[in-house]
DNA sequence: GTCTGGGTTCACGTTGACGTAAGATGTAAG
DNA sequence: CTTACATCTTACGTCAACGTGAACCCAGAC
C-alpha cells in the first residue's frame, strides 16, 4: 500500500489543476502550497493531495471571495488539523490535542457562518433576479395579447 | 409629490454607501454612476437612486464576484430599461420596446443562471464545512467519554 | 475681510495576483 | 553525447481598483 503516488511536475499539474505553473510557484512563494517533494535536479513534484488543495483554494478565492492571505490562515489551520489526524494516535499530549480540535472547531464554525451568511445574501439576490424575470415575461405577454398597432 | 428630495455631497453620499469619496469618482470616472447633479459650484450631487445603485454595485462586485466592467454593463442596461419604465406609455416605437425587453429578459436571465450556478456550488461548500464541524464534535465528545488520563 | 472645512481636478503611488521574458540547468529520447 | 524540451531562479511588467497627495475653489462662521 501507500504506493510512490505517481508525482506530477509542474506542467502536468498546473494543467490539471488548471492553473498556470506561475500561479503555483506564486502559491508555493507565499506559502500556500509547498510541491509534495523536489526531483533530484530540483523540480517541484506534485501529488494528488496538493491538486486538491489548489482546488480548495480557487474555491475559496473565486466562491468565496478570500484573498490569498486569508485563505493561507484557513489552510495552514487545515494543516495542523492534518498533522493531528496524522498522529492522532500517538498522541503528543491530550491536551494539546484537544486545543486544537477547539481551535478547528471554532476556525471551522467561523467560515461556515461567513459562507452561511453570503449564501442568504446571494440567494436573496437570485430570487430577485427571478422576480424580474418573470415580470418581463408577464410584459411581454401583455404585449402580445395587446392590440398592437399594425404598421401604418 | 417628488420632492426635491435631500440631494447629499460626496462626503456624505459616500458615508452612507460605506464607501470612500475615491470611490464615488471613480465610479463615475468609469462610467458607473453619474451624480443626480451638481450644485453651482461644481460639486457631486447624490440622491437616494444613486446611492441604491452603489449597493447594487458593491452586491455584484463582492457577492458575484463581477469586475467593475461586467458590472456596467448590467447596469447600463438596467439603465435602458429604466428609460423604457419611463417613456412607457408615450413608447418610442413598440418594436424597439419589444427588443429592449427580450433584451433586458435575455440579459437578466443570464445573470440568473450565472448566479444560479454560484449558488449551487457555494452552498456545496457550504454544506461540507457543517460536515465537518459535525465531525469535529463528535471527536470532541468521543474525547469526553473517553477515559481520559489523569495527570501523573 | 480671513479662516476653516468641505469640495474640485490632475496625477502619481500602491497592492494583490499573477504574466512574461532571460538565461541557466534538468530530463528524456535517440 | 547531443538535442530538444521542461523547469529552474530572478526580476521586471501589468492590470484593476482604488489611495494619496498637491494645488486650487467656494460657502459659511467669526
Amino acid at each position: 500500500m501507500t504506493e510512490p503516488a505517481a508525482m506530477l511536475r509542474i506542467g502536468e499539474a498546473a494543467q490539471r489543476a488548471g492553473v498556470s505553473e506561475r500561479t503555483l510557484r506564486y502559491y508555493e512563494e507565499i506559502g500556500l502550497l509547498v510541491p509534495a517533494g523536489h526531483s533530484t535536479g530540483g523540480c517541484r513534484e506534485y501529488g494528488a493531495e496538493e491538486l486538491a488543495r489548489v482546488q480548495q483554494i480557487r474555491e475559496l478565492q473565486e466562491l468565496i471571495g478570500l484573498n490569498l492571505e486569508e485563505i493561507r490562515n484557513v489552510v495552514t489551520r487545515e494543516d495542523r488539523i492534518g498533522a493531528l489526524r496524522d498522529a492522532y494516535r500517538r498522541t503528543e499530549s491530550p491536551s494539546e490535542r484537544h486545543e486544537l480540535l477547539l481551535e478547528a472547531l471554532e476556525v471551522t464554525e467561523a467560515l461556515h457562518s461567513r459562507v452561511a451568511a453570503k449564501v442568504a445574501r446571494i440567494e436573496e439576490f437570485r430570487d430577485d433576479l427571478a422576480e424580474r424575470i418573470e415580470r418581463y415575461r408577464s410584459l411581454l405577454a401583455e404585449e402580445a395579447a395587446a392590440p398592437a398597432p399594425s404598421p401604418a
